[in-house]
DNA sequence: GACCAGATTGTCT
DNA sequence: GACAATCTGGTCA
């Protein structure tokens, strides 16, 4: 189960803390390299499904042409507008859905992009929900990621420091590449993707 | 391993 | 009507 604040120990996701709410509230580019090491938590009917963040990206309110607000609020990313600490899950290419953790004060949109992560708990059902034997096919990309742990649209605006949704803190990987982020073709030159350098679970390999 | 095209649908202009 | 923060399977070197 998660457990909020103190550690009691029983499964090893309940003897971690879920990061509270104030972690969130900071700029995604502050918060986006303080995420990687951590431990992304769904529980689902079928179980807990965990895995290691990896590699994320920050979408940030001004001057990023890439933010899907940036252009003003719409129905799809008013989440982004609210508190932070809640889950934007949005529909990709009409059937991929991706996970975002809303960042900075309410009414500024800034958001992290989970793109890929480890997996740890549930891999079983990872595989039941991927359809994929090989662990490096489960969670390395943002739709794969969503698919796996059973995360979809009903989780738009879900908040990420209780239950079913929740990540945890956990050892900051020892090397840390920032790069260009994947697949937006506005504002592309900027440096706001954090990736584990040594994991082999990215969503592509690292570049310049 | 690298590259390419197709799938598929909500959102925005 | 065009586009999109993607994935997958097929082809080729």
């Amino acid at each position: 189960m998660l457990t909020k604040g103190t550690p009691s120990g029983h499964d090893g996701l309940s003897s971690t803390e879920v990061l509270p709410q104030a972690f969130y509230d900071r700029s995604a580019s502050a918060v986006a390299p303080e995420l990687l090491g951590c431990m992304l938590v769904h529980e689902t009917p079928d179980g807990v499904a965990a895995g290691r963040i990896v590699e994320v990206e920050a979408y940030l309110a001004s001057n990023d042409a890439a933010n899907h607000a940036h252009r003003g609020m719409t129905e799809r990313n008013a989440v982004m507008f609210g508190p932070p600490g809640h889950a934007y899950v949005y529909l990709i290419y009409g059937m991929h859905y991706c996970l975002n953790a809303v960042c900075c004060a309410e009414g500024v949109p800034e958001a992290v992009l989970i793109r890929a992560l480890e997996p740890v708990e549930g891999i079983e059902a990872m595989r039941r929900r991927r359809r994929r034997a090989e662990l490096k096919d489960l969670t390395s990309g943002p739709a794969k990621l969503c698919q796996a742990l059973g995360i979809s649209g009903e989780l738009n605006g879900a908040g990420l420091t209780a239950p079913p949704l929740g990540i945890v803190s956990g050892p900051r990987p020892t090397s840390i590449t920032r790069t260009t982020r994947v697949g937006v073709s506005a504002a592309k030159d900027v440096l706001l993707r954090w990736c584990d350098a040594g994991s082999p679970f990215l969503s592509r390999p690292i570049r310049k």
